[in-house]
DNA sequence: GACAACACGAACAAAAACGCGCAATCACGA
DNA sequence: TCGTGATTGCGCGTTTTTGTTCGTGTTGTC
């Protein structure tokens, strides 16, 4: 029958949770935290990676935080060093305890991985990675608007999402954007982006536009705004 | 059905405390805390396990955290093997192109991983997880729930996911559940899960319940529904 | 592109833990 | 006092886990 008796020793709940507050943790490090040979560990990690409860590395082990893996292994992500500063940038102006929209892109992605270090925020997203990487967080109030998925990105688009972004204000508005042009217009591809930037604009205090320099040379069809809707 | 004297001796009683307190206590500790050979701790540990009051392992023992205190990750490693086999077996009965909800639970992300085979399926659900898992997916169409997210497991509930879900009908329901009584009435913990599940149950043509073995041995105290329920 | 250092898996051996059967002990009432 | 049944301890063969060795594979550097 089923086995009533789960085979997982509690060096091995150990590890999955050292893994996961540490990010990465080596096959060394670990022999000797928990006082075995190096091989005990390579099992136990051979295991719990059979699991799926963590992923297997030369060396160690990573947490298996399903989306980001995702997020950098099957997605596309240019100028990843860029987005990252980017993000880290953004996430400097908010304060601990702050209100604030996070809209669809891999740049407001970025930012929500520099969030890391802040406590106590309330986001409302229609972004499902970012949504799933600050999931785990319980000091965080984390919103999900309702709607359908667009699984080339993760976005959460339509009259429902708009109809849950209407129905917050917040402190920060963090968006990204399709294209800039010369004179400052803002501009996007799909109507639906547009609605729902337009929607966050609206309802956010201040707006932070996370951009890097591609997106001077794109040239979208769609105006979200000009420059002047994100002044305080 | 419930034994009038269950025989529980003090050493045993002694022996679920130490465990509570201490977290893993291995045999031989207690053989010399108790002044009693292994051997005794080891039947008194069996005995225990089988009651459900600790978890036994390889030279000790762990306490057997009650539901509600289990954290996700933990709930995760949980009968792996048994919910990817109920899983992969409910998927087995949904066939291509169907409309389907997904609840909250474990069990049920299981099951949105054995849909790696099928196509063009309409997802509504209420979990992030599992709106991630197949958030990929180009050719299935995924609705996600509106409202603010649990930490511990990823659920969206509350008034608006309610609302989302009940703008639905599918063919199927895939719903898990806390635990069911003897007399088949299922049982959950929280008012808000019940009320989801509710709202699915009475827009699915069909209703299936995953659940393992463990379900029958807890008893939250909220009522969702009888198996009657369920019927098609 | 070659080499050194390190990490890996497989196989084997040692150690620890386990279960079972049986005998000794204890509790308790006839 | 004796018998009965439950509990405990011990011996022993079996299973599980862990450590070690060694040939192979991977990584990083020059």
């Amino acid at each position: 029958m089923s086995n009533p008796t789960i085979r997982i020793n509690p060096r091995q709940e150990q590890i999955i949770r050292l893994v996961r507050s540490q990010g990465y943790v080596s096959n060394e490090d670990m022999a000797q935290q928990f006082d075995v040979a190096v091989q005990t560990i390579r099992r136990d990690i051979g295991f719990l990676a059979e699991q799926g409860l963590l992923t297997r590395h030369h060396g160690g082990a990573t947490p298996n935080s399903t989306i980001e893996n995702i997020a950098y292994n099957e997605r596309q992500i240019l100028n990843l060093k860029a987005k990252d500063a980017i993000g880290h940038c953004a996430a400097s102006l908010i304060p601990d305890r702050s209100s604030l929209f996070i809209n669809i892109g891999t740049t407001t992605e970025a930012f929500a991985r520099s969030l890391g270090g802040h406590r106590d925020l309330r986001v409302v997203t229609n972004n499902l990675h970012v949504a799933s990487l600050i999931s785990g967080r319980p000091d965080f109030r984390t919103v999900i608007a309702a709607g359908e998925l667009r699984p080339k990105d993760g976005a959460i688009l339509g009259a429902a999402a708009i109809e849950t972004l209407d129905s917050f204000r917040t402190e920060f508005g963090v968006i990204g954007i399709s294209g800039i042009a010369d004179d400052g217009t803002l501009l996007d591809f799909d109507l639906n982006e547009i609605q729902c930037a337009r929607t966050i604009i609206r309802n956010s205090r201040r707006v932070l536009l996370l951009a890097d320099h591609t997106k001077f040379s794109r040239q979208p069809m769609g105006r979200v705004g000009g420059l002047a809707d994100l002044m305080i």
